[in-house]
DNA sequence: ATCAACAATTAGACACTGTTCAATAAAATA
DNA sequence: TATTTTATTGAACAGTGTCTAATTGTTGAT
């Protein structure tokens, strides 16, 4: 054993991180091990808590990752400008956990432990969604009312993130609901016609 | 071994899914272990898949008890005869995730095995909770507009999820929010004024 | 060129997890 | 009483993430 060297400390966490990812989106959260993922990358058990710190960490990463695949997704939507970009954010946010359900349900399936804080660095990379929806809502309001578009946008979000997790779940199909995302688009319509005046 | 006898299977069924659900408050999705369960029951560890069948249908059934504690306790709330009943189930959906951590969670931690199919059982059970919303929002619609009232029901639902979702989890609070119920109630109000009409 | 310090990697032990299944003991039935 | 049923066990199994002593390649100083 000892120093392999052919890849460096940074080249190998993105190497973990990359493969990890796969296999997330292959089984998903519940069966994704680590384990598997050593193996798969050929090296052992121990080297992914050495390089990552925990599984969580490992976790985290992988999820942080999504985020920006997902941030990608809804600036490539809106680089094709659509007619209506309000309703095309929610068509991204919907159809990217659509394609990536299982990448997209591990980023709600993990949560840290309490004592545990997420790294700067991720919070960073993960903010990055919000703005965009923050920059579009702000775009679609009337002057006086800019100011309000942070918090119009966060809450926003929470409502598509409602309609498209009980679409992504079943609890809508249960319900004989055939148009989740249809629904979502009505909603935050509502809220943003309330909001101009 | 053999028969003990002082309880029934049904009896016994209870006696683990009640304790389950203590375990389950406690420790939350992530660290619950069925084995635990056993262990403070006094029973063998293979008498809960014997009982139960699988750990799956084990947690399904404590987060369906989960949904009727949930149900009765918006049902206590609207009892109450608040001055706004919309704004009291919303109250009411947020207060029991919030003093349930927990057990809330874990309803939407756990998902079942893609060919497993959730016992009906559970599905009437469950169902309740939204049945309430339907009356609720039937009631404040105006007569010609009351057969719109389970659609708009469960999609405002929806919206009041992702909001306590993002309540719970951090991510409101991460971004500044300090008041996710009131911004929830907000958004259920304009689509219920877009409603009526 | 030698040697010590350092960093990277490993294998295995550890303490867990849920599931399975032959063995068993007690109750119910004949 | 003898036989069948039923309930329950607990060890074995195949997993999980984490920890740690041992090992080895690389680097820098002498």
């Amino acid at each position: 054993m000892g120093r392999r060297s052919d890849h460096s400390r940074a080249e190998l966490e993105e190497l973990i991180v990359s493969e990890g990812h796969r296999h997330m989106a292959e089984v998903g959260f519940a069966r994704f091990s680590s384990r598997e993922v050593a193996k798969r990358i050929g090296y052992a058990v121990g080297t992914l808590t050495n390089v990552l710190g925990s599984y969580d960490r490992l976790i985290a990463a992988i999820n942080t990752r999504t985020f920006e695949l997902w941030t990608a997704h809804l600036e490539a939507t809106l680089a094709r400008e659509p007619a209506d970009r309000i309703e095309a954010l929610v068509e991204g946010y919907f159809s990217f956990a659509r394609d990536n359900r299982s990448l997209w349900m591990a980023i709600y399936d993990h949560r840290l432990a309490p004592d545990e804080i997420m790294p700067d660095d991720f919070m960073t990379r993960r903010a990055a969604l919000t703005e965009i929806v923050v920059r579009e809502v702000a775009a679609v309001l009337p002057p006086d009312a800019k100011d309000k578009a942070p918090r119009l946008a966060r809450s926003l979000v929470a409502t598509v993130h409602g309609h498209c997790t009980f679409a992504l779940n079943g609890s809508f199909a249960l319900l004989g609901e055939t148009d989740p995302q249809g629904m979502a688009v009505a909603r935050v319509k509502e809220s943003l016609t309330a909001a101009e005046a």
